[in-house]
DNA sequence: AATGAGGTCAACCGCCTAGTA
DNA sequence: ATACTAGGCGGTTGACCTCAT
């Protein structure tokens, strides 16, 4: 039941609190279709509405919209904000952008009730997404991390599925598939490997993408040294920020790939050439990339924001 | 039918930031 | 430089609902 009562945020002495009868929806609604909501802070006077302007703004946003989805969350919406919510913490309002027609408190809501007990049921704790070990068992690197053998040979009781599992990365099931526990290569510190392949561009240094694919293709040079190899990855990602805005640019948002190489034995530029035969493969970023040979076990890795390069384990 | 426990979700609170005077 | 204001955000609350006893 509204209780009437003052209220700090606004000047108004009286607004009205709690649930929003119909009527006030109603005016709220025939008010921002008439005029747009321009100032919140004017519209309760304007709209004669006993509410403050951010009542009137939360009730918008979270109610009256009309692009908003509402019903449950169906199985990819929540595949999608648990993976969000491994790269970006609690930041609802981002993982909601990321699903057109959810609101942040919508999200907020359905991870405290549903997905923060699921996850703890599967043996995952909600804030890090790394399985929960019995502190007997837990092992942990000289950093205080949790150790997760690259070899996959652990004998703790993580599940294997998790052993690549960085907080950093969205490991997706085809990310898995493509490397799988015990093969040499992992991508660990999602961001800056993506990010610094974008050597013309100008990148936040925050968490901001999401990993949907990872492609892997073997022996696509074209020199004519028969024993000469190649392996390019491909990643396709989601970013979560509008990339900047630049004069020659136009804006790009959503999907976005980039693609990184490992090259046998040839410290040589890559370029579109030698992958002639690959029309797979998405060349727009593809100077960036370091090249190095790939009899060895590397990991990709970033050595700072402007630099990728391949790792010896 | 009554009651209490637990879950859901709309709404509020308080803090932070950006913009402006 | 400072004060003030509006808007945005995450954490929290509490009314309401469902279900088990």
């Amino acid at each position: 039941m509204p209780i009437e009562m003052g209220h700090n945020c606004c000047s108004k002495q009286k607004v009205k609190r709690g649930l929003w009868s119909p009527e006030e929806d109603e005016k709220l609604m025939n008010h921002i279709h008439n005029y747009g909501h321009g100032s919140w802070s004017s519209i309760p006077t304007i709209a004669g509405l006993e509410r403050c302007g951010k009542s009137c703004r939360l009730r918008w946003i979270n109610y009256l919209r009309p692009d908003l989805k509402r019903g449950s969350f169906s199985e990819q919406e929540e595949r999608i904000i648990i993976d969000a919510h491994r790269v970006l913490g609690n930041r609802w309002a981002q993982i909601a952008k990321q699903m057109p027609g959810r609101t942040d408190n919508e999200v907020k809501n359905f991870w405290n009730s549903c997905i923060k007990k699921k996850l703890i049921s599967q043996g995952l704790d909600p804030n890090t997404h790394n399985p929960i070990i019995p502190a007997s068992d837990a092992k942990y690197n000289h950093d205080g991390r949790l150790s997760s053998s690259i070899d996959g040979s652990s004998s703790s009781t993580v599940p294997t599925s998790y052993l690549y599992q960085n907080p950093n990365l969205l490991w997706t099931d085809h990310l898995q598939e493509q490397y799988p526990t015990g093969t040499q290569a992992s991508i660990e510190k999602y961001e800056n490997p993506i990010i610094s392949s974008f050597s013309h561009h100008s990148y936040p240094s925050e968490l901001d993408i999401i990993i949907q694919n990872c492609k892997k293709w073997d022996t696509v040079g074209g020199t004519s040294e028969s024993s000469t190899t190649a392996e390019a990855v491909k990643v396709e990602y989601i970013s979560l920020e509008p990339e900047p805005e630049e004069e020659s640019r136009e804006v790009q948002t959503g999907k976005r790939s980039c693609t990184a190489l490992k090259y046998n034995g040839q410290q040589t530029s890559m370029d579109a050439s030698s992958f002639g035969s690959c029309n797979l493969l998405d060349f727009d970023f593809v100077e960036s990339t370091v090249l190095v040979p790939c009899e060895m076990d590397y990991h990709l890795k970033a050595n700072s924001m402007d630099q990728l390069a391949w790792h010896r384990e």
